[in-house]
DNA sequence: TCCTCTTACACCTTTGAATCGT
DNA sequence: AACGATTCAAAGGTGTAAGAGG
């Protein structure tokens, strides 16, 4: 395969090949999400995350585990952020409710991680960890930080592809999975103060804010109830009463009475019926019983094999973690037929998806429309389409690769998405319908969603490279 | 008046360099 | 000289509170 690529490239490139004896087949890689007791504790109250001017880290992290990729295959695993729904969103009565239609989508951004290209045996020597990953609500950051939305909810979603670089992405074997438990809001302030008080019990770096903490009580009772914001301090105040751990107790990262104390606001009816619905989903989890994740995988130059995500299994739960598997046929990494685009299959499976999701041309990008799906619907994906016409071999510019590829580690870890960056042959693809996290049935599917021309509305990307 | 967002702040953990002992 | 343990300070990650702005 990376013969193949070089060739076309024009540079020689590192290469490892596995040993002769090992036929050089795609696997299906398997994907534990880490603390997934975490996210599943904090996605019962629905998950906040603090997004700031210059970036905040993410909390809990996105911590995964690999296995099953080929040990001496290159590989590069990125994270992205994807829209649930088309909502935008407003904490009321304690509750999340909807408050209007999503703003248009910001700059889609990726964080590639730190170690990319590492071969298999790398990835799943231990597991990853995105801990340096920031969200930003700047749309004119040039940090390179994922740029979301406040009040909008969003999921994290897992790209393992097969390359040898960050930018022979669009040559690889695309495996993307999410975990409908990773889900949250985008919030500049904590709303709900369950939420705050997780956030406190179980990040390190705040627990000068814990009860038993040394943080100086007299600062943060200076309010006065005659302050306009009398009543979101009220609040505040009153989840530092519900806030009552014993002095001195040092809670681990999955404590159980978290689960307890979800229960006991359950009956108690403060949660929103998204809350509701997610304690019946962690019921589920707490079963043992892993729901089916939005997981699957596709080979962008193989419109032929398939053209649907493969719909993904479920390993079972181990240890705490969800295990999501993406089942994929052993072929060839790079199919014979990937030399040149189907346009025309490519603008079909468009149309296809345009009959499922509100279509949306560059000029009217303002008004995107991320329609949820039906639930139990496969939708295409409109990115990770096979064979639709994001990355071109004619296009790729090998001097400018060479010279990008010290840029892309020395920059960091962020780049445009590699499937909504910038086409120069793609026809501007139509907004599709973010993920959906659904959590009523086993049929969870999520749906890659495409930024299409996003040179219009990537004010600052960091690598534009024209073949993307 | 309400809502959202920004900023400064104090407190904390993490990290890496410097130092010391073996 | 090499290695490991300890100490220390700087950097940076937290939520809170106050206020700005729409």
């Amino acid at each position: 395969m990376q013969q193949i690529c070089d060739s076309k490239l024009g540079f020689s490139m590192p290469q490892q090949y596995p040993p002769a004896d090992e036929p050089y087949q795609q696997t299906s890689a398997k994907l534990i999400l880490e603390n997934s007791d975490l996210w599943k504790t904090f996605h019962g109250f629905q998950t906040e995350m603090i997004i700031t001017k210059h970036g905040r880290r993410m909390f809990p992290h996105c911590n995964i585990s690999l296995s099953g990729l080929q040990p001496y295959a290159n590989y590069v695993v990125m994270v992205d952020m994807i829209p649930v729904d088309n909502f935008r969103y407003k904490w009321n009565n304690e509750k999340w409710e909807v408050a209007g239609k999503a703003e248009p989508q910001p700059p889609q951004r990726t964080y590639v991680h730190p170690d990319s290209p590492a071969t298999g045996t790398h990835w799943m020597k231990q597991s990853l960890s995105f801990l340096k990953m920031k969200l930003t609500n700047n749309t004119l950051d040039q940090f390179g930080h994922i740029i979301l939305h406040s009040l909008h909810r969003y999921q994290p979603r897992f790209h393992v592809i097969q390359a040898d670089s960050p930018y022979t992405v669009c040559w690889g074997h695309f495996q993307t999975f999410s975990f409908p438990e990773t889900a949250f809001t985008a919030v500049t302030a904590y709303q709900n103060t369950k939420i705050t008080k997780l956030k406190i019990d179980h990040n390190p770096f705040a627990k000068g804010f814990r009860e038993d903490g040394t943080h100086p009580q007299t600062k943060r009772c200076r309010v006065s109830n005659n302050s306009p914001k009398s009543s979101a301090k009220k609040a505040k105040l009153d989840m530092k009463a519900v806030y009552n751990s014993p002095p001195g107790l040092q809670r681990s990262p999955y404590a159980t009475q978290s689960v307890e104390t979800m229960k006991n606001i359950k009956e108690e009816g403060q949660l929103s019926p998204w809350a509701v619905e997610s304690l019946e989903l962690q019921a589920d989890y707490s079963s043992e019983e892993q729901m089916v994740p939005a997981s699957m995988s596709y080979q962008h130059y193989s419109p032929i094999h398939s053209g649907l995500p493969s719909p993904a299994s479920v390993a079972g739960d181990c240890d705490g973690r969800s295990i999501y598997e993406s089942h994929i046929p052993d072929v060839a990494t790079v199919p014979e037929h990937n030399q040149g685009f189907r346009f025309d299959l490519c603008r079909e499976i468009d149309q296809q998806n345009q009959q499922r999701a509100p279509v949306q041309s560059q000029a009217a990008m303002s008004s995107q429309d991320y329609r949820p799906a039906p639930a139990g619907m496969p939708v295409p994906f409109k990115t990770g389409l096979p064979g639709y016409p994001v990355y071109g071999h004619g296009y790729y510019p090998a001097e400018q690769s060479m010279s990008h590829r010290g840029e892309v580690e020395a920059a960091g870890q962020y780049m445009m998405h590699p499937l909504t960056h910038p086409s120069l042959h793609a026809p501007p693809p139509p907004y599709a319908p973010a993920a959906i996290a659904d959590h009523s049935g086993h049929q969870q599917r999520s749906y890659h969603h495409h930024g299409g021309n996003t040179a219009e509305w990537s004010q600052y990307p960091l690598f534009s490279y024209p073949c993307w």
